[in-house]
DNA sequence: ATAGCATGTCGTATATTTGCGTCATACTAG
DNA sequence: CTAGTATGACGCAAATATACGACATGCTAT
């Protein structure tokens, strides 16, 4: 992600492409919901409920925690994998604040002088 | 986005992925807002407000295209670029019960047997 | 027809992502 | 201490993404 002309976009346009491209591969999602749908902080169980190796979920995993949608804690021989729900709430927010300005406007329409 | 493991996953997984990586990149997200903040639908002015080539901003219109997000109509010798509003509608819609899923279950603490 | 402009397509080089096997580490149990 | 197990780190190959210059196409005037 880190092209040269990435930084002369604004803060906010940077920030919400970074966590988009978290969400960018269908496991990724996968582990967010299946992390949401268990009480309890699964570890590797994770790998064994998606189709990819232990090594790759392993690196889904990481990238994540890099973004710091999700936490991980050393918890003996395994370790717990949560959710970091106080980013995802800001997140959701920064996206609704983001949808909600793109649909606002009405689509621009023959008025404004276009076939759309 | 067509990896050989790509398919395994739910419907719902994918489409959301797919949306997302679509907004992966700050060029695209930009190329959104610009749409929705002005009132005619621009098509080459658009390079012109980015700090990339005009031949890049062309790509990164057609990715927002394939994913319908954006529709382009040929207006003469210009071509008229506009959003999508009702897929944008219904993305927000996919992206929010998504999040609230993510934060509806408290996050995992000590009584889930985790330290997190 | 000719010239000129707006756009997209193509080819190319480089950077990143994806997926996995193998190894190193760290902790648990015997 | 010796296995045994769960994890992350490392390295590699293949697939994609990113960025751009050069070319092809298609209108619009003149």
């Amino acid at each position: 992600m880190t092209y040269a002309k990435t930084s002369e976009f604004t803060q906010e346009q940077q920030e919400l492409a970074r966590v988009a491209k978290a969400l960018a591969h269908p496991a990724r999602v996968a582990i967010i919901q299946l992390l949401a749908s268990r009480q309890t902080c699964i570890s590797g169980d994770i790998a064994a409920e998606l189709p990819l190796s232990r090594t790759t979920v392993s690196q889904h995993l990481q990238e994540l925690k890099a973004v710091d949608l999700i936490r991980g804690e050393i918890e003996g021989l395994t370790v717990c994998y949560c959710l970091n729900t106080e980013l995802l709430r800001r997140v959701h927010q920064q996206f609704t604040g983001f949808f909600v300005e793109a649909t606002s406007n009405g689509a621009c329409g023959p008025d404004a002088g276009c076939a759309c």
